[in-house]
DNA sequence: AACGCGGGGGA
DNA sequence: TCCCCAGCGTT
């Protein structure tokens, strides 16, 4: 027996009772499909309850004004969603008569319906051979066949997508796709999956391997973070005052210069009067000249970085900051922007 | 190919 | 906190 006949027979005897698995109408499973895009089911539920009695046809829903339809929307996010479901119901309405479309080709050029959606609609309310892949579907297909190329990379998408169309069951493709998804979401869990009771377990390369917990692999979206990072220079002599990093930040126990970090709304000439910054510099220091502002782009952080140009020393040395002969700097590991910026400043 | 778009729930 | 949720449109 293949993984579909199991789950399809698991699936009727354990699914939940939905309101939009109790009709084939194109428009209600239109309806409860994008409520339920990047949305849980406890959660879409009311909302669908109250756009179906509100707006029972297409025909209703495409005469209301949008000002209504965001209004019933709030609180569900994502609320271009609603703005495109009125256009696509205005658009049902005019050019297919206020029928909706329950064929794939069709609904794939509708607003707000994109693979996934638009093999849902054709599935439910006109068994067409399409298999949906959304979160759970990748989950139970990672797992079950031990694959690890990432879900959300371009490679991983086809593939899932292909693997999909491969399980699906062609004479039953509305049981098909709702067991897969109902199985995701009720047993084979993101965290804490009931392998204990799963009726496919034994041909699980996750189960068998003990991989669930790395399986599915998806790709961090690096997030960029911006830092405004304002380095001093500070001299005595023939020496300059240097800062020995610590060990979490970026460039751990390198070498740099004082640095005031701000969220990037402080002006440079204002920052000696932030009382955290005044508490340590006191009021023998004057600013002799602000470089302009260098972008230093890492991994996952911008650096804003601005060289500043003190008279003066500092009142309190703080942790780390020591000063040394110019000679020794070659012997310290910098970063390579505040290495070259001390290299220029002293013309060695 | 990467990003913005929301709010809620679970670990 | 971070991750994920019946994804899609834009750039």
């Amino acid at each position: 027996m293949n993984i579909s006949a199991e789950l399809i027979g698991w699936y009727e005897a354990n699914k939940r009772d939905l309101p939009w698995r109790n009709t084939t109408d194109a428009y209600i499973i239109w309806l409860s499909e994008i409520i339920l895009q990047q949305t849980r089911v406890e959660q879409g539920l009311p909302y669908f309850e109250r756009f179906a009695d509100k707006y029972p046809t297409v025909s209703h829903f495409a005469a209301a004004p949008e000002d209504d339809i965001l209004r019933l929307w709030q609180g569900l996010g994502y609320y271009s969603r609603g703005r495109n479901m009125l256009k696509t119901a205005q658009l049902v309405q005019q050019h297919y008569n206020g029928v909706f479309p329950t064929a794939y080709e069709q609904l794939i050029k509708l607003k707000g319906i994109g693979e996934y959606t638009a093999a849902a609609i054709s599935s439910f309310s006109a068994n067409e051979a399409r298999a949906v892949v959304d979160g759970n579907v990748y989950r139970v297909l990672a797992r079950y066949f031990g694959i690890d190329e990432p879900i959300n990379s371009p490679k991983g998408k086809k593939l899932f997508q292909q693997l999909a169309n491969e399980v699906l069951d062609h004479e039953r493709p509305a049981q098909h796709n709702q067991a897969m998804m109902e199985f995701g979401a009720m047993l084979c869990k993101p965290k804490n999956p009931a392998c204990g009771i799963c009726p496919i377990r034994l041909g699980c390369v996750a189960f068998k391997t003990n991989a669930t917990t790395s399986l599915p692999v998806k790709l961090k979206t690096v997030k960029v973070r911006k830092r405004y990072f304002n380095y001093l220079l500070i001299t005595e002599g023939d020496k300059v005052l240097l800062n020995k990093r610590g060990e979490t930040d970026i460039w751990a126990n390198m070498y740099d210069l004082p640095l005031i970090e701000t969220d990037g709304t402080v002006e440079p000439h204002k920052l000696f009067e932030l009382p955290d910054v005044q508490q340590i510099y006191g009021n023998g220091i004057a600013i002799r000249n602000i470089e302009p502002e260098i972008k230093h782009v890492l991994t996952h952080q911008q650096l804003f970085i601005r060289f500043i140009v003190l008279n003066g020393q500092p009142e309190k040395l703080q942790p780390g900051w020591f000063y040394t002969k110019v000679d020794n700097l070659n012997k310290l590991a910098m970063p390579k922007r505040i290495f070259i910026f001390i290299k220029d400043f002293f013309n060695f």
